[in-house]
Parts: structure tokens; C-alpha cells; sequence
DNA sequence: CTAGCGTCA
DNA sequence: TCTCTGACGCTAG
């Protein structure tokens, strides 16, 4: 640990010793880089390089000097390093290809979350104590003075960080995989995505139309105006006006905290067949949720037809990115339709809403979205060895569409198989006819319509997940609207078909119940204290976890991965031009340039698809990780 | 079932 | 008046 650059910015208020909430009245005033340079004899010198917004400086000497000083082979070490790097490129506008691919150093916010994922630090004194630094005296002289001796703690907190993270095998990940991602980030988010303001605000104005016509009807049926926002309004309405429970003698269950009748989802679906209200409220709520977050909340954050979010790395426990402010991670995918049971009107004044069209590409760029198909299903196939689903896994079926459709043929047996081998689609019904013979236990769910639609291959998907998370038949039965009988079938007919749903649950939990921790595929850890639990409930809870963060966790290496290795390859093709824009979970959208879209497709599916790439030469898949990919010219096209 | 974030009372 | 919390609903698997 020679020879260590220690970066905090900001004069004053450094990352070091900013307070734990950033009030007004902190905020500082001026800003640039302190630093701190090691000689081999141990002598530290420290300076602090002052940037000010517009000056005209800032492109000569001192971006030359911050662009040698940061792709330098020298250990850096920065405390909050994504907040630094998006300051500096904002400031002086660094090649964004190249501080991806050179600026790297050591953060220890990010290496404390890695060594407990569940309990991320938020202040640097915070990074001390996890760490048992030795508790430093401050001597207060002015702010310069004190920076420099926090610099001197920061070398110690990254000494113990070595150690610690060296000891538990994660240092590899921290410097190849996490220390990467940091750059790219902050470049993401300075780059923002497009939108077409005026679209999304013609998409608020039906909604609000819609919304208003829900109001006044709810209002009629309710016998008198009231804020349908209001649970406590609504609870008097159905409940002491109406007396909805009481004239149909129906149960309603109390809400938890305040032991008062529940308005809740499940409760006005019950009500719906006895009174219009609920189901007005029902589609009221939903729309309006709609509304502020997507429409009208995504306004807010629009500056200059741009929308930036941030990207956390240290949010989710299983490893995975976060966006927030907005987060762009929960844009609606489906279709919204305002057609409505109370509301008629022509249809053309109703047309459905797909809230991610208003994202669009700069002038000159295409989207070009690239997809891990159904990566964690896939992943529990490798890990559990599942025999059967290795099987079905070296092809690139959707397996989804096949569940469904084994479902559909079992409960109608006829019909579709002609069609869909005339399309030429036969063949993965027979492999899945081989594998899982029609007249299985998986057959009568009767669930599915007459004709396979989209949104059953997205029910049967999250059947597939919530029983291969340990679902009871309770909740199962609650989403899928099927009584508690139907849904036990499904998770016993899964649990026969998949018998290594129960042995690799079984397996994990023993693993952890003996190290108190769990490892992912990239050597990824996560403490389960609650494993031992005399508790049942939050020693059950701790089981489930464990098994999901193996998948879920192994899941976010392989795209953080990805994120990397298409990064660097484009790296070695300078002509062309690709960003990334967005990581929802297992798929990445960038904007590339209308006249290199083949060539990039091309480069990316490649990419993604080397697993043994992704992973280190040292290991390898059971089973094939097909990418897919599409294009075009807004989000909604490429979803 | 798991993992998140934003809105609202 | 402000801040925090729980329930809900959107996403991803």
C-alpha cells in the first residue's frame, strides 16, 4: 500500500467531515480537490487544487493535471469516489470512454458495503468505526489543517479495508468489478436520457382527464363529494354510510396499526360485487399512482428535455445497482389502459398509454436494448444442477411461454399445437412435451384464456419465481386469485417436477446455517445473523433470503459484468459510439449511433454471452445466457 | 417469495 | 410545521 493519492473534494466540507444529514446551512461555498501525496519515506504533502465553476482555467493546466493525476498507475484512494468523479467530469467535461476505462482507485464507502451489504455506511466517520480505525483526534485550526489530518486517517481506513477484504476474499471483486463500475456510473448519470416533454405531458393530460371523470363518479355513487385519497373519508363512507360489510355480512379485516376496517386492495376487490364504489376506488388509486410518479412526478425532475437519476451502488444488499430521483428502474413496462368500466366514452379518446415512450434517443442514435432472458431461472439451474431445466436450458427458448403453454395444452389439449407448428414454433413444444409429458401434474390450473397471451407468460413467470423463493400457498394464491387448494397444487406439482427446489434450499440453509454467511457466483457475501434464530418467523425469512441472494446476488455480478466487458471492448473500437443509459436489473439500454446499430448489436450479444468472460476464466455455466436484443426509437419500443 | 424506490396519510 | 413510518404499487428476478 505505497505511495497512496488520497482525493477528498470540496474544501471545508469534504466527504471526510461532512455532517450526517447535508443541511442548508453546510453546503459549501467553494470547492476543488484536496489531496494528499505519500513519498516512500512516509512524508505526506498535501494541497488543495481550487475549481471554480466557469473559469476559464479549468480546461488548461488543472484539467491536465487531474486527468495525469487520476489515470494514474498510482493506489488512489477517495472516500465517495462516484459523487467525485460526477463533479469532475461535469466540471471539466473528461472523455467519458476514457475515465471508464482509467480512472481507478480505492473507495472504502463502497468497500464497507461490500463486506456487509445489509448495513451500508453513510459518513466517513461511520467507515472508522466499522473498521476499528483508531479513533483520531481532530485538532480544530481551520479547515485546511483539518482535511489533511483526515487524509491521515483515510490511509489507515483503507489499510484495515485491505485486510479485511483480503481475509474474506472479496478484494478482487472490490478492485476488478466494484472500483470499475464507479467511473461508468458517474458517467451514466452526467449523460441523462431524453424526453420527449411533450408527449409526457399530453400522457398527464388523459390521465388527469381520466382520473377526473373517476372523481366525479365516485362522488355520485359515494352521495356526496370526498378525497378519494383519503383512507379515513373512504373507511366512513363504505363502512358507516354505506354499510357495505354490514348489508352483505362480509368480514373485513382490521388494518394492523390502528385495528380500524381496511380499505386495502384486496379488501374493495371483494366489495366490487357488491358496490360500485370500490372498484372506482380500485382504478382511481391505480391511475392516480400512476400519475404522480410517472407523469406529473417525472416532470419535476426534467431539466432541459433531460432526465439524470442517480445510480447507487451500495443500496441493495443482494448487489444489485439502484436508481433513484428518479428512479428509472420502475418506469412502467405494460400498456395503461384507460378504457373504463364507469367512465364510457369512444375509445379513441381512451387510447392506451405506454409511459416509457416519451424516453427517446438524441438526434442521430437508436436505442439498442440487450436483455439476459429469464437470467435467474437459469442461474438456478446451474446452481442447483437442476437436471431437467439443464436440459431445457441449452436452448433459447422462452421458457415462460413453453410453461404456459404446457399449461394451456394440458387443460385444452387441442387446438394450438397445430398452429404453432405451422409457424415453425413446434419445436419447443415438443422438447417441453418430452420433458414435462402433457397429463403431468403441472396440468389444471385453468387459468390461462383461450389463446396465449403476453400477460400469461408474465403470470406464470412470477409463479415460477415466488415458488422457487419459497412462496406459501397463501400468498400465491393471493396474487394468482385462485383459492388456496389451486395454489398448493401448483407449488406441489413444481416442488415433484423440480425435486431441487427442496434439495438446493436445503443445501444453502445448511451452508449458511454453518459460516452465518452466503457467497454469490463473483465471491459476492452477505451475513445472515437471523439463520440461527430461535425466532421461526425471522429464521424462516433469513432462509428465503438466503436462498434468493444466491440467485438474485450471482444474477447482479453477471450484469455488473456485462456493464464492464461491453465498456471495454468498445474501448478498442474508438469509432464507435454507444452509451449506457440505463441498467434495469438484467438489461442494458444504450443509444448508439443510427449508421453502427448492426455492428454494435453484434458486439454487445457477443459480449453478454461469453459467460466465461464474465465470470474469470476460472469458471464456467452448466447453461448457455442468451442475450437478446432490440432496437429502436423510443424506450417503450425496445421493452 | 426476494430485491428495491416513490407516494400518501 | 416538520419528520418519520407503514401500507401500497410500480419495477426487476
Amino acid at each position: 500500500m505505497s505511495n497512496p493519492i488520497k482525493l477528498p473534494f470540496r474544501e471545508g466540507f469534504c466527504q471526510l467531515n461532512k455532517p450526517e444529514k447535508s443541511s442548508k446551512s453546510a453546503r459549501c461555498t467553494q470547492s476543488g480537490i484536496m489531496f494528499g501525496i505519500s513519498s516512500i519515506n512516509s512524508v505526506t504533502k498535501y494541497y488543495f487544487l481550487r475549481i471554480n465553476p466557469g473559469d476559464s482555467t479549468n480546461t488548461g493546466a488543472k484539467r491536465n493535471f487531474l486527468q495525469y493525476l487520476l489515470s494514474s498507475p498510482f493506489r488512489k484512494i477517495c472516500y465517495g469516489a462516484q459523487e467525485m468523479y460526477t463533479y469532475l467530469i461535469d466540471m471539466f467535461n473528461f472523455p467519458a470512454r476514457q475515465v471508464c476505462l482509467t480512472w481507478l482507485l480505492l473507495d472504502p464507502l463502497v468497500g464497507c458495503w461490500l463486506l456487509d451489504p445489509d448495513q451500508p455506511i453513510h459518513t466517513f466517520s461511520e467507515a472508522i468505526d466499522r473498521l476499528g480505525a483508531k479513533p483520531a483526534v481532530i485538532k480544530k485550526k481551520d479547515n485546511f489543517s483539518q482535511s489533511c489530518q483526515l487524509l491521515g486517517v483515510l490511509s489507515l481506513v483503507v489499510e484495515k479495508l485491505y485486510h479485511n477484504l483480503s481475509s474474506q476474499k472479496l478484494w478482487k471483486l472490490f478492485v476488478d468489478m466494484e472500483m470499475r463500475l464507479v467511473p461508468l456510473l458517474a458517467v451514466m448519470e452526467l449523460r441523462g436520457i431524453s424526453v420527449d416533454k411533450a408527449k409526457l405531458e399530453k400522457m398527464n393530460v388523459l390521465l388527469k382527464g381520466q382520473i377526473d371523470l373517476l372523481e366525479a363518479a365516485a362522488h355520485k355513487v359515494a352521495g356526496k363529494p370526498f378525497h378519494l385519497n383519503s383512507t379515513v373519508q373512504l373507511r366512513t363512507i363504505l363502512y358507516e354510510e354505506l354499510k357495505l360489510d354490514q348489508k352483505h355480512s362480509i368480514h373485513i379485516k382490521e388494518t394492523i396499526s390502528l385495528k380500524a376496517k381496511s380499505t386495502s386492495e384486496p379488501v374493495l376487490r371483494q366489495l366490487k360485487a357488491v358496490h360500485p364504489l370500490p372498484g372506482i376506488i380500485l382504478e382511481y388509486r391505480h391511475l392516480h399512482k400512476l400519475r404522480s410518479t410517472y407523469t406529473e412526478g417525472m416532470m419535476q425532475h426534467i431539466q432541459r428535455n433531460y432526465i439524470f437519476t442517480t445510480w447507487e451502488q451500495t443500496a441493495a444488499a443482494t448487489g444489485r445497482l439502484t436508481s433513484s430521483n428518479p428512479n428509472l428502474q420502475a418506469v412502467p413496462k405494460h400498456e395503461v389502459s384507460l378504457k373504463s368500466h364507469v367512465t364510457a366514452g369512444p375509445t379513441t379518446l381512451h387510447p392506451d398509454l405506454l409511459l416509457r415512450s416519451p424516453y427517446v434517443p438524441r438526434p442521430g442514435y437508436t436505442f439498442l436494448a440487450a436483455d439476459f432472458q429469464h437470467i435467474e431461472f437459469r442461474l438456478f439451474a446451474h446452481l442447483a444442477q437442476d437436471p431437467t431445466l439443464l436440459q431445457v436450458f441449452q436452448q433459447p427458448e422462452d421458457i415462460f411461454i413453453t410453461l404456459a403453454q404446457l399449461w394451456y395444452t394440458n387443460t385444452r389439449k387441442l387446438v394450438q399445437v397445430q398452429t404453432r407448428q405451422e409457424t415453425g414454433q413446434g419445436l419447443n413444444l415438443q422438447v417441453c412435451n418430452r420433458v414435462w409429458p402433457v397429463g403431468s401434474q403441472l396440468d389444471g390450473l385453468g387459468m390461462l384464456g383461450e389463446t396465449l397471451e403476453p400477460e400469461d407468460r408474465e403470470k406464470t413467470k412470477r409463479i415460477v419465481y415466488s415458488v422457487m423463493y419459497g412462496a406459501g400457498a397463501g400468498k400465491l394464491a393471493e396474487f394468482l386469485q385462485v383459492d388456496n387448494a389451486v395454489a398448493s397444487r401448483i407449488i406441489n406439482s413444481f416442488m415433484v417436477k423440480f425435486p431441487t427446489i427442496r434439495s438446493f434450499f436445503n443445501l444453502v440453509v445448511a451452508k449458511c446455517r454453518r459460516d452465518g454467511k452466503l457467497h454469490t457466483i463473483g465471491g459476492r457475501q452477505r451475513l445472515f445473523p437471523n439463520i440461527k434464530s430461535s425466532n421461526g418467523g425471522l429464521r424462516a425469512q433469513a432462509e428465503r433470503q438466503a436462498i434468493n441472494f444466491v440467485i438474485q446476488g450471482s444474477a447482479a455480478d453477471l450484469c455488473k459484468s456485462a456493464m464492464l466487458r461491453v465498456e471495454q471492448r468498445l474501448g478498442s473500437y474508438p469509432d464507435l459510439e454507444a452509451h449506457l443509459l440505463l441498467q434495469i436489473h438484467d438489461e442494458l439500454v444504450y443509444e448508439v449511433q443510427d449508421s453502427q446499430l448492426q455492428q454494435i448489436k453484434a458486439l454487445v450479444k457477443e459480449v453478454m454471452e461469453d459467460t466465461t468472460a464474465l465470470l474469470g476464466e476460472s469458471q464456467e455455466l452448466s447453461i448457455p445466457l442468451p442475450v437478446i436484443i432490440t432496437s429502436g426509437k423510443n424506450w417503450a419500443d425496445v421493452s
